[in-house]
DNA sequence: TATATCCCCACTGGAACACTCGGCATTCGG
DNA sequence: CCGAATGCCGAGTGTTCCAGTGGGGATATA
């Protein structure tokens, strides 16, 4: 399970995205329009900026604006940066390897190799979609379910 | 990341499956054999038994042994009994669905749609990986990395 | 009967999650 | 230049979850 705060995250992305190209959008109206809690959406908006994800001005009128472009902002990325690892095991992390401290050889540990089958999978999709895919619809082949 | 627990409980029965057949393992055996906290080990299996995949004998010479084939076990079973629902939303969970609850039309969600793929995909390979296949170090043929 | 094993319940310290509060800094309209 | 609206920032808080630990009871073997 992802975070709240990532999915906050990604909706108030998202939220930008949609918005007319250009212009800003205020905290309190992705809050409202979005349903997130305010004060919380606003520390979520700051860390993206610390990022370089977003930029914001302040003042009558200020706001926030994507600084990258939409089609340059993968899910992977804000995911990791809210919740940390998308590997579930330390030892199959890119950005926070630590080897399993009971594991004596990551060559042959069974569990390691079915779980690094599943991080390929999960990162294909995750930094390979960004946030323009996500709301042109885009649907890209399936694979057979 | 999947907890500690649930990667306890899987090094476990890969040392059940790895044993001689019809032969028991007593739980100071595998919580030595795999570095696993003994009182720990002890209601991880307990749990799993009551799920009904293993068995045990108690008294001098108990142990545990499993009471399901090995190619009938797969990662999916376990770690949803052990760690919850493998889904990362609440609204895209087969065993434990709930509606987001601030998400207006799940059919339109732009998050749900990416996190769906994300669910296809990891399901693909903990459901049809079982503990046989994993000691087997069965390579099924890899998808482009 | 003594001992080794599994069974069961309760508890706990620490961390993470999901916020909330209060106040400061900046910008714009008037 | 003033005041109101906005973003910036650090700290704090209640709850839940994680990763165990402890103490005893039931059961089977030597």
């Amino acid at each position: 399970m992802i975070s709240q705060k990532a999915k906050y995250a990604l909706r108030a992305l998202v939220a930008l995205v949609k918005a007319p190209p250009e212009s800003s959008l205020m905290i309190s109206e992705i809050s409202r329009q979005q349903a997130i809690p305010k004060k919380f959406l606003e520390q979520i908006l700051l860390e993206l900026k610390r990022h370089g994800i977003v930029m914001s001005r302040r003042g009558r009128l200020g706001g926030y604006v994507l600084l990258k472009p939409a089609d340059r902002i993968t899910f992977g990325e804000v995911l990791r940066l809210i919740d940390g690892p998308i590997a579930p095991l330390p030892c199959l992390s890119k950005i926070a390897y630590r080897r399993c401290s009971d594991c004596s050889d990551e060559g042959t540990c069974e569990i390691r190799h079915v779980f690094q089958r599943v991080t390929f999978a999960t990162r294909d999709v995750l930094d390979h979609t960004t946030l323009a895919d996500a709301v042109k619809h885009k649907r890209l082949p399936e694979l057979a379910d």
